[in-house]
DNA sequence: CATAACAAACCGAACGTTCGTTTTGTAATT
DNA sequence: AATTACAAAACGAACGTTCGGTTTGTTATG
């Protein structure tokens, strides 16, 4: 098959991805119609099922795409995490995520989408490899700096892993919930605190003559 | 108006809004019919418009519902945050935060429906006063704990938000989206790694001559 | 080069249902 | 008798998917 036609094909999928996108991410799956989807792409909806088997492959191949987004060795953020410098690279991490959050908050609303129409149905997998994911980019390097002394605690890997998530919710919740500065303060000072948090702690060092290793009460 | 009229009332309306939110929190609200609620709660049709106006105030009175539960100042979370002893309390927090979304998973759930389906109408005024709220409870006791030197780096009460967020964030991920043990270890272990990364850092203490007001690079 | 056959892209109506809300009653309570 | 709780049918739509075509692009053949 040859170019003219192909090229016909990808425009229409890629319409009606874009327009389920849109749509699904701001109604919901179930509430969203394929008539719907067919007249935001510009096709119609017998087009839908010829490229589509069904609706929910649509919500799939959606899924699939910031997948494909997010695991991109090529992603800047990804390329920070191969780095491994944590937690010296709390701001560049910082920085990277607010991008990947603005430039794909419409996915990142379907994974809440999947949470409440499909229980996670779609999402599972992701995170529940998201650990082995950490370890196999910051293992090593962070194994080797908590027996150098630079690192301190129990498991430095949970820093790296509580740092990304939480900074992937926060800018989210600023986007796509409508609170910007919802902590009081712009996104920046917000961020510059917790990174301060993470890095040093709230309690004093020096002479609180407690110790780091010992939980409280 | 009598008793018995007041009690079919209650039990009616009731029974609504328990399979509004079952329906809700696991369909999403678009894709939630009236139809689907009435046989739910085993009411008419007829029977819901004759207690509410229309399908969107049902939503509504769910979320209002929760507020009320949050906003309670017996709930046991609250009554942590009215002594404002953190960073003692984030165990405590912690534990509470917990209660409060094992034993209210689905009404958290309306929140994310909310954000996608009504772009977060109905749950900006709780997000938008949360740093004045935590203000209240927290300001005096933080500042007086900062001015002893009992407490270190920028504004304390941003530790405070970003503890009890995370908590309901990170509980809500275990539990809501399908993926216990997404950091690769059981809740109790991640909870304490957190509160260590909290009140120590993650950074050595003592002879590691960086200085915890001056920001990294 | 022209043409016919073929395959894929595309369309819109139809199938068998379902929807939010209103209307028109009946039953129960006051 | 008046009011409220409740039910079921009706109003004016809308839905996921299939079906029976039409249109467009490609390939094979003379």
């Amino acid at each position: 098959m040859a170019r003219a036609k192909t090229l016909k094909s990808d425009i229409s999928i890629e319409a009606v991805l874009e327009a389920a996108l849109e749509l699904f991410s701001s109604q919901g799956y179930g509430a969203t119609s394929m008539r719907q989807i067919a007249e935001k792409a510009g096709v119609s909806v017998g087009n839908i099922y010829h490229h589509f088997k069904n609706k929910e492959l649509i919500f799939q191949r959606l899924l699939d795409r910031y997948w494909e987004i997010v695991l991109d060795p090529e992603l800047k953020l990804n390329r920070i995490f191969s780095k491994a410098e944590f937690p010296d690279d709390l701001e560049d991490l910082a920085d990277a995520i607010e991008e990947v959050v603005n430039n794909h908050s419409r996915k990142i609303l379907l994974i809440y989408v999947d949470v409440i129409e499909f229980r996670g149905a779609h999402i599972r997998k992701f995170y529940e490899t998201m650990a082995v994911r950490f370890e196999a980019q910051y293992g090593k390097n962070l194994a080797k700096r908590k027996k150098k002394g630079e690192l301190t605690g129990g498991d430095p890997l949970v820093g790296v892993m509580l740092a990304v998530r939480w900074f992937f919710y926060f800018f989210t919740v600023e986007k796509s919930f409508g609170v910007p500065m919802h902590f009081g303060m712009d996104n920046r000072q917000a961020i510059d605190e917790f990174i301060r948090i993470m890095r040093y702690g709230v309690l004093p060092r020096g002479n609180d003559g407690r110790q780091p290793d010992k939980l409280h009460g």
